[in-house]
Order: structure tokens, then C-alpha cells, then sequence
DNA sequence: AATGAATGAGGATTCATTCAT
DNA sequence: GATGAATGAATCCTCATTCAT
């Protein structure tokens, strides 16, 4: 019984499956068929709808950008002072929301594809200079100069601390991991 | 005419070629044919020296670890002093050897390798625990009790930057990379 | 707001719209999607007001075949004599309405459809028998009982013209053609 | 129990079903799957000798055009006299060979495909030129220079009369044809 | 030792067609 | 009258893998 108004909710379920199926899969080589099944639709229909398997796994990285950077500025918005900020944006990278286990699999699986599609490097690139201008902005008041350089070691422990969970079998812990952070980061601003 | 004594040189040509087609593709999304024509070879002899596909990545990974620890080993060999070994380690890690665009782009793979090959999982996790060893037992002398901790930073910062460099389609620069380490170390054991 | 008494409108649309996207393609391999946005509806429209693809075809090829038809039937009023009837007829087909480059292929696609549809089968022998009898009719005055047989010839080097016309990626010229039959035409009647 | 040399043989089998299978079905919407079972292989084995659908209608048409070739050129040979050689290439087109069923339901069809394929227009093309050069070659002696405009219109009546074949259902009747086109000739050259 | 031959399985994609609204 | 929603079927193509030679 189809319905109208049904793309919007066609297109949210396709990129859910999308990231569980390859949260699952631990990869991209997940068939469009297994994401429409997942999504509890024909496989056409998710062509019909996205264009293409690209188009899917486009869509799935946009959102999971597009989530983190919501929560991001929400922290952001709660934080006083600059350390506080700084620190705001160290959490919401470890999340609950952000730092699961198929989210992460699927990040790790979003740079694989920036090597191939322009759009996903696009995607990853307009990430990291956004992570990168965050942290440098909130550290500028406390160290002034060095704030460049020591943002973009913040970020890299960040993303290096997304690569080793991404190997980890066991539950993750984003307590443990922002608190990782957080003592580099008191090294480099010298507390 | 076939030779004797072929197995090791095909095997050798093998995994070179795979490495190579890996990083070309920047994917695992290669076809054993491709791997094997650029060896020199059928793709039925590959299959007849390693058994199937995942044997040929698992020998590709095995040689990049065994490289990599190799080098590893050599620098710490030269190196006299607590400080100079673990500054030896880093350099090691983005050596002219280990940090090219291929290499790094086929290590990136199998992070995503790791997700479904026990094997692959067991390889890296060895190599994980090695790289914090080595940075442990360095620190240790110079930060006592807090050397596990920072060898764990240490180390996630050394995979961090490795991710950052799989996504630039520039030229990479291990100084540069190693020099980003090292400041961090100092700030670590507090110079 | 669905308007009364669309159905012809919709249908002569989509007739053009048939025609001009096989002649685009050139072939029948276009898609009743493509044909239905050319003729600016919904497919699922398409199929309302012809029932499938096919009947679409069909519907596209009876309008050629009718138009042609037509120019015979107005060039034939205006001829006076037996040898201007059978010029007129071999004008009308190399007029400028049927000789386009898209109807040149349409035509071309029909024979083909011709193969498998007995409808399409059934127009096309219409159209040569009708062509073969008015040729007959206007050669019967003028050579007696070799008209038959000659008729069948022009016939048949009209038909090749356009054959050779389909492949022909210039554009097309009616009067070049015309020139050529008829010249064929004054030799079977000997002037 | 594969065997050595088994190209030449595969390629040959797949070329004739090629033939009649678009002989069949009327129209080049023939499977790759179809063809392969006719041919006694499976799909991909035609995909690997051939490469892709594309390249198997090619090669077919191009069989076709070289027997044809072929036939023309044995009947030169035996010629002897210039309205000997024309008429040795009129009949080399209408010959067992090439006019049956099949083949010219094949020869349509490579019309419409040389609308889509550089390559089939190419290869038409040189048939078309050789044909008509031939005819040219052949008359010239005989009405000098009227050769080329002549030998232009006979080429079109045969490929008029293969076009009214491919519509027709009965059974194929060369030695007719032949006769037709004959008559014209003789109109043309005047006897 | 080495390879050409061969295939079954699977996957992306397209499309005609139907149906509820 | 008109359309968005939806799908099953079909098709091309790729690939890992096996086997006889």
C-alpha cells in the first residue's frame, strides 16, 4: 500500500542500514540487496531513490558527519571558557552516539572510499578542517601561537584513537578515550 | 621451461604486487587476476603457491609487518640512550620505506582487513602491542610509572598521523610527521 | 487539476515523443520512462492511455505510416498525367516531413519490430503493398503489363535509399534521392 | 576436460549463434546468456574470449561481411567480360550463403546497430564503399562515364530487395532477386 | 612448474508494469 | 485524470576458484 511523502523516510532507513550493514560487515562490500533488505525495501527501489551504490554510501558519510558536527556545536554551546571548549569538542568525538562500534566501522571504511571517490575526500577533508579550526580556535586563547601545532596533534591522537578502537573487538569506552586526550592535552598546554 | 626453486621469487613477486595494486586501488577491491598479471604471472599459479585470495593479503600484511619490525629493530640497534631509542622507534615508523603512499594506503587496509580475518586481526594486534612495548620500555627510564600511558598516546598519535596522511593526496613527509611526534614526546616527558 | 479530454493530446505526445526518442537512440531500446518525461507525463500515464510498450510503438508507427500515406494521397490529387502521378509519389516519400533523419530511423526500427510484432508486420505490408499498387497504377499506362515488375524495382530502390539514408550520418537530401529514382524511373520506361 | 587451442573454436561457435540467434529473435535484444547456451559454453566464458556483449555482435558482423567478401571476390575470378563481372557481383549478394533468413535478418539489424557503434558504421561503411566500387569497376567499361551514378542506384535496389526480404516470411528466393536486379541493369546500360 | 579453459555464484543496475491514492 | 511508490525479473559483467594438460 504505497503511500506518498515516502522518500524522505525511504532514504533515512536505506542510510541506517547502510551504516549497520557495514558496521556489520566491517566493510564496504556489502550488497546494495542485503542494505534494501535491512531497510525493508527492493533493491530498485533503493536505486530508484539514490541513484546508485555510491550515491548510498555517500549519503550514509554525510549523515555521519552531519550528526557529529550537530553534536559538536551543541557541546560547544554549553562550554564556558576556553579550555572548557576545547574540551566540549574532545567529548562529543567520543560520544555515545558517535564512538560505537559500527560508527566507527564505518568511519574507518569512509576513508577508504575518500581514496577512490572525490566527493567522500571531499566529505573527510571539509571533517578535518572543521575538527582542526575548532580545536585551534579554542586553543588560541590558551597557548596563542602554538595553537596550530598542537591542534593538529589533538586531532590526530583523535583520529588515532578511532583507528585502534576500530581494531578492538571489546566494547568500546569513550570515558577512557576523551580522558586520554584530555591528559595530552594538559601536557601541551602545560598544566 | 619451469625452474626449480621458483616458490620463493613467485611468492616474493606476489605480495610486492599486491602492496602495489592495493595502494593503486586504494582498496582491497582488487582482483586476484590484476595482483598476479602484474607479477608475471597466471592467476591460477597465485592461487597454487597461497591458496586463495586472503592468503596472498595475509602474506602482503605479514611482509609490511615484518619490514616494519625489521626497521624497528635496526634503528634501535644504533640508538644509545633511553630518549634516542624511542625517538628511533618514531623515526622508524615513517621511515622512506614504511611511510609511502602505498604502504600507507595498504595498511589502511588492512585495519578494515582486521575486521573480518582473524588472522589479519591477530597480525595487527601483534604489531600494536609490539609498537607500545618498544615506546613503554624506552619511556620508561625517563617517566617511570607513567610510561605505559604515554607510549599508549604515543602510539595512537603514530596510527593517527598514518590515517591523516592516507587521506592527503600530497606528496607525504616523514620528517614533518616525526617531527609532530617528537614535539608531542617532549611535551609528554616534560622537555 | 486533470483536465477533460486529454486523452488525444496525451496520445499524439507522446507519438512525437516515441519518434523523436527512437530516432535519438537509434533504436528501439528507449525506455517508456524516457518516452513518457519527453512527452512530458508520468510513465505510469504511458501506460494508461496505450497499455504497454508495445501498443506505444505501434501507436508511433501508425502515425508515420498514416502521414506518409497522406502526402501520397495530396500529391496524387495534384498530379495530372500518368508519369507526374508516379513522380508525385516518389517526391512524397523523400519530402520533408518523412525524410528526417529521426523518421528515417524510425522507419528503419519498425522493420525490425516487424519481426517480432504481427501487427508491426501487418503495417508494414500495408505500406508496401499500397506503395507497390500505386506505383503500378501510374507505370500501367505508361509501359503496359511491365508495370508490375517495375513497380516492384522502384520499390524496392526507394526502400534501399532510405536504407542507405539510415546509415548516412550526414544530413539527408529528398532531392538527391528523388533525382536518383526517377532517373532509374526513365530507364525502365525508356526515355 | 579443457583442452588447448579451444579460442579459434569458441569464438567461431559463439560468431554462428550469434547469428541465429539474432536470426530468431529478429532483433539484436538477445541475451549474452542465450547465445553462449546456443553456443554451448557458459556466459562468462563468451564474456572472457570477446569482452563484452558489444565485441560479440561485432565480431558476428563481421563474419558476416567477410564471407561475403569472400563470395564476391570467388566470383570475380571466374568472370570473364565486364557485364560478366556486374553480374557475378549481383549474384554473389543474392547467393545461398548470404541470402537466407538469418543472415539478412542479421544485416537489418547490423543497420541499426551502426547507429549506435562507430565500429558497425565503420565496417557497413567499407561494405558499402566496396560494393559500390565494385559495381562502378565493373560498368565503367560499358557506359563509361555513368558508372558511378548507375552503380549507386543498383547498389541501393539490393539492399532495397535484403530490406523487403527481412520483412517478408516466406522463403527466400535468391535466383528472383538476382533476375530483378539483372533487369534493371540491363535497362540501365540499355540493352 | 605453469597455464589456458571453464564455470557458478553474485552483484549493480534497468525497466516494464501494477497499484493505491 | 494523474502520479509516486514499489517490485520482480532480467541482463551484463566480474571474479575466485578448479582442473586437465
Amino acid at each position: 500500500m504505497p503511500k506518498l511523502g515516502m522518500e524522505p523516510i525511504r532514504r533515512a532507513a536505506l542510510v541506517k542500514a547502510t551504516i549497520a550493514e557495514v558496521g556489520d560487515a566491517g566493510s564496504l562490500d556489502v550488497s546494495v540487496s542485503r542494505i534494501a533488505k535491512r531497510a525493508g525495501m527492493s533493491s530498485a527501489l533503493a536505486h530508484h531513490y539514490f541513484g546508485g551504490k555510491d550515491q548510498i554510501f555517500l549519503a550514509a558519510m554525510r549523515h555521519t558527519l552531519t550528526v557529529y558536527g550537530a553534536e559538536v556545536r551543541g557541546a560547544l554551546v554549553m562550554a564556558d571558557g576556553p579550555r572548557s571548549r576545547v574540551e566540549a569538542i574532545i567529548r562529543a568525538g567520543f560520544s555515545n552516539t558517535n564512538f560505537r562500534a559500527d560508527v566507527i566501522a564505518a568511519w574507518l571504511n569512509f576513508y577508504v572510499m575518500a581514496r577512490t571517490s572525490d566527493e567522500a575526500h571531499r566529505l573527510l577533508t571539509v571533517y578535518q578542517k572543521r575538527l582542526h579550526s575548532n580545536l585551534q580556535h579554542g586553543l588560541r586563547p590558551l597557548i596563542g601561537a602554538r595553537a596550530g601545532a598542537v591542534a593538529a596533534r589533538m586531532a590526530a591522537l583523535i583520529d588515532g584513537i578511532y583507528l585502534r578502537q576500530a581494531l578492538s573487538r571489546d566494547a568500546v569506552d569513550g570515558a577512557e578515550a576523551s580522558a586520554q586526550v584530555i591528559a595530552a592535552l594538559d601536557k601541551e598546554i602545560g598544566q
